[in-house]
DNA sequence: ATTATATTTCAAAAATATTTGAAAATTCAA
DNA sequence: TTGAATTTTCAAATATTTTTGAAATATAAT
């Protein structure tokens, strides 16, 4: 295999798993490119690299730095802004755990909370049945975000890293 | 809040997360509308309370089914199917983890292990950096698979139930 | 202050994904 | 078997998401 073969499948391959998991196909190709990258790359990198147009790039570059897992980098004598990702797994894992926890756990328990205890006056089977299961969604939902916050404090936690080695 | 008002919020609100998870809407609908109903439903009962069509409802059902986290179940004496979804949360939350293991996490390790092993010949810089990084991700997305199928296995596992009770 | 360079914005176009509905297939009671 | 009830399939229609590209905005060197 070709290097360049090579580097194209990981970022295609990249891409069509970020499309799986809710995040675009270019957000997730571009952030594939800078991971495997030695050099920071300018905006016109990126779209010579994947194809892709000037908007393309510029929106989806703002929507990885607003994850928190690519940061800009500024060369001396140069006029353009270069980019680097996140190099250090733990932290992409922490950072992505974060944001996910934030734009969508949270939320989603909120709506868990209300609809769990919003409704009065309703005896029916129905209506109990329903309480009694969005409650316990709601308790499960929370003991797993509760979860990731743990494991995304691992790194500075002895406990943790026992617990890591337990589960091989 | 009325429960009717509730059901429906909750049931969009499940459809909207589902689709940010990259699960359809339909998708999330149907499995949350059986969530919270007490009794088994028919495909009718879930395209009138959806306002879906037949084979919308049909394709999603069998998705669902395909994922194993809703049930057929025949009643005596009636022609129709009528479905009912797994309300064991934990069981739930296992298979889900394994069918994601199975259909995301394992091809994109095998691909990782593709590229981060098989360029061969070319000792530029890049080609030595991406080798490294590409390898240093498979070893990290490895683990993390393991991790999901060593806390899926939990529910046997007295030792893990402990690491739960310390995680809070 | 002017101009060249770089980035962002956003409406329209293109690409993808979902949904519909009617025809085909299946199932089972008579 | 036959045929009514039920489910599945899939091409076409709709809806949603992503991408483009050109104009607007920002930045910084002269």
């Amino acid at each position: 295999m070709e290097f360049n073969e090579a580097k194209n499948k990981f970022v295609q391959t990249w891409g069509a798993l970020g499309s799986q998991w809710g995040i675009n196909k270019t957000m997730a190709q571009i952030h594939a490119l800078l991971m495997v990258s030695p050099e920071p790359l300018s905006m016109e990198d990126i779209m010579e690299e994947l194809q892709i147009s000037r908007g393309n790039a510029s929106m989806n570059l703002r929507a990885l730095m607003d994850w928190g897992i690519i940061y800009k980098e500024y060369k001396p004598g140069e006029r353009k802004e270069f980019f680097i990702a996140e190099k250090d797994l733990d932290e992409l894992a922490v950072k992505i755990a974060q944001e996910r926890s934030k734009r969508e756990i949270k939320p989603a328990l909120k709506v868990l909370k209300d609809v769990s205890t919003g409704v009065k006056e309703d005896k029916s089977k129905e209506a109990k049945h329903f309480a009694e299961q969005t409650s316990k969604l709601y308790d499960f939902v929370l003991k797993a975000d509760n979860m990731i916050e743990k494991v995304t404090e691992m790194k500075e936690n002895w406990i943790s890293r026992l617990v890591m080695k337990i589960m091989k």
